[in-house]
This record gives C-alpha cells, sequence and structure tokens, in this order.
DNA sequence: GGCTCTATTTCGGAG
DNA sequence: CTCCGAAGTAGAGCC
C-alpha cells in the first residue's frame, strides 16, 4: 500500500520521486509543504505562499487541499499532460487540460513530505436515497403519493426536458410529478410548471402537477398556488430493490 | 509541518495518535489502508473493505478518497462530534454531526499509514473571473451589453428571485439581463424567463429579457427565440478593481 | 437559525 | 462529442 515516502526532500529527490512514480502511473501521490498555486483556465487564481497537501491521483486528477474545508483550495478534475521539472532551483508541477483549456501549477517552496500510495480499485459501493431511487420506489407504488395513481411512464421526455413521473389519477385526469429528493425549491416548482404547460399542450387535457419531495420551501410553496399547483409531502418511501428487472417495467 | 507519522500501525497505535492528534486539535491527519466506510444522514452509503485515504482536517471536515477524483467516495463537510476508538479489535473513527442529521464510519481494517501535519493558516488567495466579478464589470460598464444601457439596479430581489442587472435601454424600455460565466443552458433560459415575467406583471411595462454570457448551447438558443427573449455575446470584460467603493455605487 | 444561489461546481448519463 | 440535470452537492451571503 504504501510504495514510498521521503521526509524533506530537496528539489531534485522531489522531483525525481514524483517523476518515478508518475511514470509507474498507477500510485496516488501526495507532496506536504509550503508551495505556491496558480490556476488559469475557466477562471484565474493565485494563493502564494502556505501550506498545503497536494493530491495526484492515478486518473489525472490533481487538488491542493488547504486547512480547512472538504473542498480543496485549487483543483483539475483531470489532465491531460503533467509535467514535473525544476524551476528556479524549486520542484514545480504543472497540470495542463483541453477542453476546457486550464493549467494548474504549484511551485514547491519548502517541500516537507512526499508520499507514494497504491489503492487498488474501488470495493463495492452502494448509495441509497438518491433522486432515482426515489423514482423507482415512487413508481413501483404511487399510492404514496396519491391513492388510485396509475403510473404511465418515468422520465418522460418532452420539448423543455424529462417529466420524472407522468401518470393519471383515479379520475382519469393526466398527472405530471416532480420528485425532489430534498426540499422543493421555486426552481422545482417552475420545472414543474414548465411541464404541465407542455403536455397541457400537446394534449388539450386537463393537467394535474405535483411537486412530490419531504418538505417544500415556503416561497416555493406561495409559487405552487399561484400556479395551481400542488404538494404532496413523501417522506418514508417503500423498499424497492434495483435491477434491471425494475427498469424493463418502464421501458 | 510534518508532525507525526507511523507505518503499519496497530489498531491500538492508530487509536492512541488519532486521539493525541485530535486533542491537540490543530493538525491534518491522514489515514491510509484497507477501510470499511459507511453513511447515513442525508442518504446512505456503504462501502465495503477498499484501499482509502482519510483526511481529518482541523475544522472538523472528513473526507474519504478513493483512487480516483476529485470528489471524495464519502465525506462529511463539519462534524460536531468526533470519536475515535476500537471495535472488533479494529480502530474505528465516526464522525457525527446535527443539523443535517449525519453519521461517517470508518472502520480502519488495515491501515498502512497515518500522519499529522501541520498546516498554517492560509495565505492570500485570489480569484479572477467569477460572476460575481463579470456582474461588476458589467455593472461598471454596461455598454460591453448593449450601448445606451442604464444600470438601475443588481442582484434586485423579486418574487421568483434575484435579478442579477436590472436596467433601462436607450428608449427606456425595462432590461433584465441574467449572466452566466460559463455558456447559457436552458435553466438560464428559464430563470430569464421567469424574471421577465415578474417584472412584466409586477411593473405592467414591456421588458425585455438578456441573456449575456460568452456563448449558448443550441437548445437554449431556441427556447430563447421561442420566449423572445435575447442572447448577447460577452466575453473580454473590461479590467474592474473590486473593493467597497464599487458595492457603494449600487447600494 | 433557515433560505437562496453560485460554482474553475463534479459527475454521470443520454443523444 | 455536446448537453443536461442531480448532488448526501459545498460554501457564501442574506434575512
Amino acid at each position: 500500500m504504501l510504495l514510498d515516502l521521503l521526509v524533506d526532500p530537496s528539489p531534485d529527490d522531489l522531483v525525481a520521486f514524483l517523476r518515478e512514480h508518475l511514470q509507474e502511473g498507477s500510485a496516488l501521490l501526495q507532496v506536504a509543504g509550503t508551495c505556491e498555486v496558480a490556476y488559469t483556465g475557466r477562471a484565474a487564481s493565485f494563493a502564494d505562499a502556505g501550506d498545503y497537501v497536494v493530491m495526484l491521483k492515478a486518473d489525472g486528477s490533481v487538488q491542493v487541499h488547504g486547512y480547512k474545508g472538504v473542498k480543496p483550495v485549487n483543483w483539475q478534475p483531470r489532465t491531460d499532460d503533467l509535467w514535473v521539472g525544476l524551476d528556479d532551483a524549486q520542484a514545480v508541477l504543472v497540470a495542463e487540460r483541453r477542453s476546457p483549456e486550464e493549467l494548474l501549477r504549484v511551485a514547491f517552496l519548502e517541500p516537507a513530505l512526499v508520499q507514494a500510495l497504491h489503492l487498488r480499485e474501488g470495493s463495492g459501493f452502494v448509495l441509497r436515497g438518491s433522486e432515482a431511487e426515489m423514482q423507482r420506489a415512487l413508481a413501483h407504488d404511487p399510492s404514496v403519493i396519491e391513492e388510485g395513481l396509475t403510473v404511465l411512464d418515468r422520465e418522460l421526455p418532452t420539448d423543455v426536458g424529462g417529466i420524472d413521473l407522468f401518470a393519471r389519477d383515479r379520475y382519469g385526469r393526466l398527472v405530471v410529478v416532480e420528485l425532489k429528493r430534498a426540499k422543493g425549491t421555486q426552481e422545482a416548482v417552475h420545472q414543474l410548471a414548465r411541464y404541465v404547460e407542455s403536455v397541457r399542450r400537446f394534449t388539450g387535457e386537463e393537467v394535474r402537477g405535483l411537486l412530490a419531495a419531504p418538505a417544500v420551501t415556503k416561497p416555493a410553496l406561495v409559487q405552487l398556488a399561484a400556479a395551481g399547483l400542488e404538494f404532496v409531502e413523501v417522506t418514508a418511501l417503500p423498499d424497492v430493490p434495483d435491477g434491471p428487472e425494475q427498469g424493463s417495467l418502464f421501458g
């Protein structure tokens, strides 16, 4: 797991270390120390001398972490070219990317530690509670939203985007359901309004619009009322296993 | 900078190490090794045995990094309670948070490395090219958008959100400007349409809607045309220094 | 405290 | 490839 480690490397040693392990191409590399960081691309930023931990992953992603926060101070999601060398007697890392064209440059003023780790590729990972899962569960048992609802389609494309759930209520009226895993916002209401309008225009039928979420913000509720749309609180969901057999029900 | 480091620590040593440095409270801690990670809270996730680098920052944030990607596999932006101890002869880290109630648990099955680093608090950091800066620049010189434009307000609140720039054109017509730092999407068009509708309703006047961005996507352009809205390409921006004197112009 | 919005969003998926 | 929308979004700003 731990492949290699140097404490207080000289600039030369740091460059050699990084080059060697980048060559290999499968290690996660970290350099901790005082750095200067510059980024240009989608925006531009510059951080003068400060203490950071620089993490280089095997997929070419680079992130520069400061003393706080989950989010790195600077980063690059992917790099097409990675260059390591000496500049003015300092070890320097340059990560470049095309499309979008961007460049991250880290100068290691005082590297305190460099290490190479080998992380085997990911193990089984399960996430529960996404909107996709919520959609699956509600399509499987729409009575949670409303009694007598019949699901016609999921992810139904319209000219203004995809409708999460498309159904008919017990009286045969068309129902557009917009799902939100978290609190429903004005944005969600507007999305719903667009869908309802589109379906109304397309079918000429009466169309109800439901926002199904665990909660709504107050402004969203006002918007809903103003637009003649409805909110349905959806919290505890029935447990539905995922799998291809579920998808085929609605293909 | 490097405070302490252990290779292949025993569970007991790992727990002692973490406790000691958490006590101190100002270090960035990292554990690399084979772990099992579980999260419950806003959603739920579970990752069985895999290789990860766990990073604990002094602000209480925790992140579990896998072999790829900028984004951690699991994380916690802030923790109200951090607990380290032995469970079934394994070192275990539990990071808990209230509001939202969530919990991250990492079991270190085979810790390969643990280290403590001291990162001095951040240095000067400058970011250029954000939407805020774009807004400042365009408010300062709206002729970049259109000749004869007079800015009335920035971040003007309406019942459906805040309008980036609110202005009158050379003929005295009201203009709502929606800014996007990157390519304008359908979402931006809908947002703009919402603002325009709101202002139209509120004032009863004729209202123009402009999407100002370096580019638009094709579907967004279609939507714009359909809604009677306009696109203005805004690329090179005048260089405007930020500072309180700028803000006061529009307070 | 809650609510809203931006982001160098990242990431994954669909056309 | 582009485009779109979700995210346990994170984080900042405002009320």
